[in-house]
DNA sequence: GTCTATAGCCCGATAGAC
DNA sequence: GTCTATCGGGCTATAGAC
């Protein structure tokens, strides 16, 4: 099978291991040794394939990051109505959680550890990005009359962010409830709280 | 100053120290020489006052979940009807994360990694412990007419208490924002949402 | 691409002096 | 109650054989 075939590159192999071990147990908590077992090699053989176990993390959180805002600018690119915009935004999220959910727990648990590192800076970036998605699409829906009028957009933002990123605690990708029943679910309870009545 | 005089006792002040780093930095990420740079002594002196960092955490986390769960019960016990202990239940809560950040922080990020150690089983009675009483306010609010009917329970119930908990990563004690201007916008933007209509 | 072997460092914890 | 000194071990990362 060579690196081209259908299967994998051994290096990206590694790199859903890796990902896998640094979501369920956390970055600092993963040692390149437990890494190593999980791929049937022993540590040292990891450094034929990475710089260090920062390129590993880094590599998967820049991808996932990439994909992930590319799905945002298009929505805010889009010409649907501001609702519905939310909306698809919500569905993108929670679609990501679903599909990539070591990704999104790596980020949640442990970009504040990360964001000190220098080579992570990005991250901060994409933090301040989001908030301006979320705070973009939260005043076209007030602008629009979509959303109530009195919200506090910055709270709105958080309670949405938050709400959204830490379902990845729960949820698990092929159970019962799927993601877009999730999305529906929250959808609910939020529009019928900050849509016009 | 005597070790029962107004201030508190070194234990309690090293505690505090540890409790700030800990919720700041993570648990296995804050080694016993952080904690015991931070209170001007060296690593080993910790250990006349504590058995390992393991007791260190553990004192934290119990006298706090004491006192949290303390309060759920009386609000349970209460005979305020259905929305009002709803209502109560998510600001005890907020108060909580005003008085005590770095307990909540603490559980927040490292109970699961504390929970797979046999001495922290009680985190997941505690945790088993929370589901109830949401489950249950939710259930009284839902037969007594309060909340819509058709909620589903079990996903309520985590997203109050993601939602909840998770303030605990933005809010700051002492800021511009007061917990009960927090709980007051939150429970409009949830009750809005599940309140019959 | 993996293994053998190890450097250099930091970790939690301990023993005993003061 | 704190310090001096250290043990045994795990950590990331490296060098070179195969």
């Amino acid at each position: 099978m060579s690196t081209t075939g259908a299967a994998v590159s051994r290096r990206e192999e590694l790199l859903g291991i890796a990902a896998r071990l640094f979501a369920t147990q956390g970055y600092t908590n993963t040692t390149v040794r437990h890494i190593a077992d999980a791929a049937g090699i022993l540590s040292g053989s990891l450094y034929h394939h990475f710089d260090s176990k920062e390129s590993m993390v880094d590599e998967i959180l820049r991808e996932f990051q990439n994909e992930l805002f590319g799905q945002y600018e298009a929505i805010l690119a889009s010409t649907d109505d501001a609702r519905a915009k939310l909306e698809a935004a919500v569905r993108v999220s929670f679609e990501a959680i679903d599909q990539h959910p070591f990704e999104v727990a790596i980020f949640q648990n442990d970009a504040d550890y990360l964001g000190g590192v220098e080579r992570f800076g990005y991250l901060a970036e994409r933090n301040q990005q989001s908030r301006e998605v979320w705070v973009t699409l939260l005043r076209e829906g007030i602008a629009s009359g979509a959303l109530r009028p009195d919200l506090d957009v910055d709270l709105t933002y958080r309670f949405i962010r938050d709400t959204v990123w830490v379902a990845v605690k729960w949820y698990r990708p092929g159970g019962k409830l799927t993601h877009t029943a999730v999305a529906d679910q929250y959808l609910t309870i939020l529009l019928d709280g900050i849509a016009h009545a």
